[in-house]
Order: C-alpha cells, then structure tokens, then sequence
DNA sequence: CTGAAAGCGCTTACAG
DNA sequence: CTGAAAGCGCTTACAG
C-alpha cells in the first residue's frame, strides 16, 4: 500500500536540534512562537497579527510582522491551522479514470471549470482523485483532509470510502454517477433531451434514423448494440439517452462507440452508413465528439451534412475545428459545475442541501434538414 | 479575500458539547481517545492498531476495530495526523490558467498524468491551483497544506508565493515557464527540435517556408508578428521555437495564432495560403493542434497535404479527428510530468534534485514531401 | 506487547 | 489592546 512508502520518508524538514530557530536557517523551521518571541508579543498576539481576526494595534502588527520577515517566517502552518480550525480549505474531486481519460471529456472540464467558480467564495482548492495507473496506490479518499467531497460520474465501487466520509461528516455531492448512499446529485435530463432531439428528426420527416451511443460499460466493448452489452450496461448516460431515442423511434439501429471522441464516433458511424441501400437518413449521436465523427464519415463517403445526412449530438461543447455549426442538445455543464460547488458552499454552512436536475436545450444548427425526396 | 469568507463559517462539525461522543451520533465527532476508552486500551495503542506500524497482539487490534465500527469511527482524522506526521500528502499543481483553458491543451493534460504517475509512491492527491476566475480569490498557494509543489508553465507572477514556500521548506519543481528562483526545471529542446524539423522541410527542397506560432504573451494578440509583439514575448516556448526556425530559415514570415488550438491554427494559416502568388511551400506550426488547423485551412482551398503544401507540427499528440500522421516533433509530455513527481520524491526523501532537460525527436509523417517541381 | 507523556503549531474563548 | 491557558486529534519516542 501506498501509505508504507510516505511513511518510511522522513520529514523533510524535521526540527534538528531543540534550540530556538533562526541558527540553522534553512533547515530549522520557524514558528510562530519564535516570531512572538522576538517581537516580545505573546503567541496569541502574534496569531491574531497575522489572521487580522482581532484587535491588535498598529504598532505591534509590525514589530510582529517585522520579526517574522526577520527570522524567514513564512506564515502560520497550514497543517496547524487546519487541525485547530477544523477546516483545511481542501475541497476533493473523484473521477474514476486516469487524468488523461477525464480531461479528454470536455463536458468533464467545463463542469470542473463550474465547480472551481462555485467553491470561490471557500478560496479553497481542488484535490483531484484519479486513477493514478498504480493498483497498488488506492485513492486515499479516506485519509486526505478534505472539508467536503464531489463525485464526478463515480460508480459504486466508491460506496466504502463514501460511507466513511460520511460518519466523518464530510459533505458530499455526486455530479451523475450513483456512488450509493443519499448524497445529494446533480444530473440532467438524459432521456427527455434525447427524444427532444429524436422528435426533431422525427419532425423533419425522417424514419431511417440511426444512433451511435457511448460506452455502456468500463470495459467499452464497441460495434453492434447486442443484448448481452445492453443487460450489462452501468453508465446510466447512455441507457438512459438510448431510452430518449427509443421513445421516438423503437426499432433504431445502435452502434456503440468505445469512448466519446472523433474517431470513435468515425469507427461507429462506417458500418452505419456503408450500406447504401440500407442507409439512415438521420444519426442521433450521443456526444457532440461523436457527432462529429460521424459527419468526418460521412464526408468520407461523399455525402453531404445534412442533405444526404442529418446529425445531432449531445453536450453543446464547441468542437475545435469543426466547420459546422452542430445541431445538439446543449447541456449546462458549467452549471452542473457551479451547482455542486454551491451545494458545497451550503452544506458547509450548516445548511442543508439537495441535488439538482438540470435541463438541456435543443439546438438547430445546419447538421439536420429535411432528407432528400 | 478569501480567507474571511472560510472563518466566517462554522465548523460543519463543531463538537456541540464536551460530554464524551456517541450521543449525539452524526453531529458529534468521535474521536481515538473515544475508541481507545470503548477497547479498554491506551491511545497509543490505539493509534497503533490503525496505522499496523508497531507491534499489538491480534486480539487488541481486534477490540479497537471492534470499537471504532461501533462508534462509527472512520479512522485517524487526516489534519492531526499531518500536523504530528509534518506530512499531508498533497502535492500542489499550480496552472497559471482556469481549468477549461489549461485543459485544452493536450501536453499540460498528459503532463498531469505523468505527474501522477511520479508521485504515486507518495500515495499522494494533486491540488490543482487555477485561476477561478475570481479576481478576489486569490490562489492560496502560500496557506494550503501541501508537501511540495509543480508549478507547470507559470510565470515569475508567483515569485512571492514561490519564496514563501521556499522559505517554508517545500520543495518545488518547474515543468517550462520561468517561476522564478532557483527551481530546479524540466525542459524540453523547444530551438534545436524545431531546427531539427526546419532541416528536415529544408532537406525536401522547400524555400518559401512560413510558420504559425503559439500566442508570445498571454493576451495574445493574433496576426502578423510585429516586432513589438516579439519584444513584450512572455513565453519562452513560442520563443525558442521561433529561433529553432529562424535558425534555418532566418526570414520566415511568421503568423502568430491566438491560442494552442485547430480552429486558431486555421485561421493563421488562411492569411499565409490567401495569395496563390506568394504561398508557402511548407509551414512549420508551433503545435499539432494548430497544425491541425494549418491542414484544415490548405483543404478548404482544394491544395493537397502534402503534395501542394508540407505541414510540421510540434507535440506528437494523437489530434482527435485527424486523418493525417502528422510530421511532428515529438517531445515527452507524460515523461516531463514523471520526471517532477520523481524528483519531488526524492527531495521529500532528503536527496537533492536537479531538472532535466528532455529531447524531442522528429517523426516523419506522411504531411510533408518535396514542393512540387 | 502496552501505556504515560510530550508535543506537532496553531487559534480561540476568556480574563484582564 | 494584550496575555495565559487550553486544546484541536493524533503519533512517537521512551519506559516498562
């Protein structure tokens, strides 16, 4: 376990001798009863000097500041202080995947983004849990000092470390994903936003309409949507925006894509359309990323988006160096964001706190028209 | 600032009264001396049981196990233990950017992932500083309890925080930009690997060479490079490679995009490609991405890539959507970030640390080839 | 294998 | 406006 090795490290800065500091400079470290000292306050004094949360008169602010400035005091030690106040100003994040794979997720960012704005007013930062690609090295969820933790699209797998936070008392919000337990969860309306966007084809006059779907399991088995896949399926995203384009279209062929991005959304949309006798006018994609992937299939066969082909993607994200302006259902992922920062901000006050639904919006661009007569 | 906003909240989990816990159940915090009473034994020994480093019989551990499940006790509380310890366990990243920027770049995402790979024997969680787009938010870098810090591509804004941590003892690691001080730095060779790439476009036979670059100044100003834009430079690494391209072609005409991405790529490249007259046989980009937009620009013209124009790029990313194999330098991005989580870990562990300077090599792909005749 | 004691460095009521 | 005292919750030598 990870753990042995930090503690086989010794302190990089453990205190040398007994002796009060400023002898050995670098290596001895200086407190803030070294500062008191030598500005002939008092500890307490010199603490409320440099937190400016108390009445202290000019005077002694400066000698105080000016004999820390003269001993190389830095400031109050952040592990004191949050051992005394109870707080760290350390807010964690888990995303079950390796960095890489998180932040290939626009959505994933803009909503990181979101959350960072909303804890503004904790000024506190961001610890970020991710798969480190060490099995040995367990997110130590349970042993970082956080005030309060979110839950980027976890699965249960966390249930344990989410229950001890938990009996910690340490608040808690889950941004999609079911981590278990009743934490409060921010999601958004995968299914009625789908089939908003099924019903816009629908309404253009489609009937050959296709989906490209992403991953309905960790392990991202791709191709042909089979029976096995859809029973096995635990990203609720998909079965559940798969469900929206159901509801327009029952019987719609689905190909599954291995992540959201470009190329996979390129790779699921060949078989689509490699058949022209048995072509769909029309694919629902459930990612911006994969939309485009598709039109790149599309234009790769000489087709053209939307007159041979009408396309709709999910998330609102713009596609860097995508020359169409993408029909989709946007989804506020810096909302979703912001909102579980804030739900963070309230809990931490003492307040209580619910989850959010969040809606998405249909919007028309020039990636779907009526299909050809 | 920040800070006053974190004091003026209560504790989330203030202890209500000083009677022993477990009354109280989920408001009232319980604590080692609570478990170690409930066992019968000492604190010592509870302490021990839970952290396995000394020598308690089984059936103690047992008892204290026992005793924590039934006080619903979590374990150790994570801000004591790194106040005792000297140790918390977080590494701090500082991003000179907000979240949704820093992440679009490719590099810093696979940065990050090295990074977490290198410290992963610490079992330690990143603390990412950004810009919250809160201007009175200040990055609390100098109050936040981390063991070191990796500041990635700052600039010599943070030099005070930067001296405060020194003078802390924390030890600090630069991956590019200049923080200022004496950090040791992880490098890449951002002149000779684009000189490298210039011989190689030179060596194909081309002479009217062009090259889109990376913004030289975070307000980035786009267009023509002006002198005064190279003289305000702030970024070393458009910089360099600007004088690796100078250095075989000394008068290069020089567009300067406004960002590290296809759509800005593009739009640097339109004006180089706009005179059929005067139009480069190659154009060495500063960045795959914008390479990426340099090859979107010459298609939307009808010219091939690379029969009518060459295009390097500088990264060696897989660039989503791109049917091309880039011709590119290839610099280690994840192998940047290992290399400062493993000299964080051998400067907690007391040895020193020097930086590295890595090398990037030239992969060619199927974007460049002679000009035609 | 177990316990008593000290202390990590700070902040916060509480008196004055 | 300032100081003495207590204590945040834990871990670590040190004895036994």
């Amino acid at each position: 376990m990870a753990q042995g090795a930090l503690e086989s490290i010794r302190p990089y800065n453990r205190r040398v001798s007994p002796e009060p500091a400023a002898t050995t400079a670098a290596t001895t470290r200086v407190t803030l009863a070294d500062v008191a000292a030598l500005a002939g306050v008092s500890a307490s004094t010199a603490s409320l000097a440099f937190s400016g949360s108390g009445p202290v008169s000019d005077a002694t602010k400066e000698r105080v500041l000016a004999a820390a400035s003269e001993l190389g005091y830095a400031g109050p030690d952040p592990r004191a202080r949050s051992l005394r106040r109870g707080r760290s100003g350390i807010v964690g994040v888990v995303l079950e995947e390796r960095v890489r794979a998180a932040f290939l997720d626009p959505v994933k960012i803009q909503t990181l983004d979101g959350l960072t704005e909303g804890i503004a007013p904790l000024g506190a930062g961001l610890l970020l849990f991710t798969d480190s690609g060490d099995p040995d090295a367990p997110v130590s969820l349970d042993t970082a000092p956080v005030d309060a933790v979110v839950l980027i699209g976890c699965s249960p797998k966390f249930f344990r470390q989410v229950e001890a936070l938990q009996r910690r008392g340490i608040p808690l919000v889950a941004i999609e994903g079911a981590p278990g337990g009743d934490i409060p969860e921010i999601t958004i309306d995968n299914r009625e936003a789908t089939r908003l966007g099924a019903e816009h084809v629908r309404a253009l006059g489609h009937t050959e309409v296709a989906t490209v779907t992403l991953p309905f399991e960790p392990t991202r088995a791709r191709g042909e949507l089979t029976p096995e896949i859809e029973a096995g399926a635990t990203v609720d995203t998909a079965v559940e925006r798969l469900r929206g384009a159901r509801d327009v279209f029952p019987g719609i062929r689905v190909s599954v894509a291995g992540a959201s991005s470009i190329e996979e959304g390129l790779e699921a949309a060949r078989p689509l359309l490699a058949d022209a006798a048995a072509r769909p006018t029309a694919i629902i994609a459930q990612s911006d990323l994969l939309a485009a992937g598709v039109i790149q299939a599309a234009e790769e066969l000489g087709l053209e988006v939307p007159g041979d082909l009408s396309v709709i993607g999910f998330d609102g994200i713009r596609v860097d160096g995508l020359q169409h302006d993408l029909t989709t259902l946007v989804q506020p992922s810096v909302a979703k964001g912001r909102a579980a920062g804030e739900a963070i901000v309230r809990m931490l006050s003492g307040e209580a706190a619910s989850g959010t639904d969040f809606t998405s919006t249909l919007h028309v661009g020039d990636t779907t028209a009526p299909p050809r007569a």
